[in-house]
DNA sequence: GACGTAGTATATCAAATTGATATATAGCAA
DNA sequence: TTGCTATATATCAATTTGATATACTACGTC
């Protein structure tokens, strides 16, 4: 699946500018599942639209940069049906993390602690955006689906990190400073 | 963290050759948290090979193609000590089934329990990846750190499809055909 | 015995994608 | 007034993917 079915199916929920797609898939609800750059998005808008499936809106605002809110077309919702109904290929999944961890006995114990720590807040941030979804979603729909397989999954790693602590060496839970913040 | 770090990281290991290497990114240990293809890994080690950080063995084989056996120099693990001391990215997590699920009402109730029956037998086997390699791991090790953290987050997602199939709307457990294949 | 398929092994390349950077404007803080 | 953050579009070199080519063995099957 390229960038260009995944813009369609991000703008067959709501009209969105590049900016709000590139939002979207680093922040907002698509977030723990999909990856897109600003250089893969653009160019498949602007395809999109010679292609006709999708439309642009102009809107001139006052101070900021002219904004391109763009809308899918009924031939673009055509050919997303089309793609959804291939065979998704298999899940990729890249930790750096766990490739560090590998090594753990080469690393200085304090660039291993900084690293947990850092993947503990990541970890968690993923929970809490994930959770802030939550209560907008109907139950039954995909997009409850999807929520609730990120909060199993992303759960599953929060707690197994939690019990790892001793195993690797580490200081018990740096008295949460995350209340703090 | 590119290519080259990652052939470096597998070489301190054993030696391999390039398609050793894509195999344990495929199939093997680092299968479930590392991705690369040929085009990458060939011109990674081929450009090792010209700084010093990896030498070759050459092996003819009877009845098989010439085998190229790299291994890493001591300049090829500073390197990679060198890598491992910086901060890791962001784990990147890229899910086709997720985007599909997430347009459920979509697409074919039939499609739809393909997908999902997909998903399950790729994890299942992911699982099972990583539980062969689970005895072989000596507790503590980084090796240990990242099965685990592997198991748990495959296992968490598989209980979650499985405690999921009601409210998608599809059937009972297949019997388990798995046992008989 | 020919034919297809799977496994071992290296290598290349067009196309897709990333990650960084450039441009521009507003608002806020030091 | 200098720097930082946010909004917004856009480009591009470098990296990476995914497909394909080549070549030989082995195994099944028709």
């Amino acid at each position: 699946m390229n960038v260009r079915t995944l813009c369609l199916g991000i703008l067959a929920f709501d009209e969105a500018s590049g900016y709000e797609i590139k939002k979207a898939v680093e922040d907002g609800m698509f977030s723990h599942f999909i990856e897109a750059s600003y250089g893969s998005i653009y160019p498949a808008l602007t395809q999109m639209l010679a292609d006709g499936l999708v439309s642009v809106r102009e809107q001139a605002q006052e101070g900021k940069p002219l904004k391109k809110a763009y809308s899918i077309t009924e031939a673009g919702r055509r050919a997303l049906k089309n793609s959804l109904h291939e065979l998704p290929q298999q899940d990729k999944f890249k930790s750096e993390f766990l490739f560090q961890a590998l090594f753990r006995d080469q690393v200085d114990p304090q660039h291993l602690e900084a690293v947990f720590n850092g993947q503990m807040e990541y970890l968690c941030d993923e929970l809490a955006t994930i959770e802030e979804c939550r209560q907008s979603l109907e139950p039954g729909s995909g997009h409850a689906f999807v929520n609730g397989y990120g909060h199993a999954v992303v759960s599953a790693a929060i707690q197994y990190m939690e019990e790892s602590r001793s195993s690797l060496g580490l200081p018990r839970k740096p008295i949460s400073s995350d209340a703090a913040e």
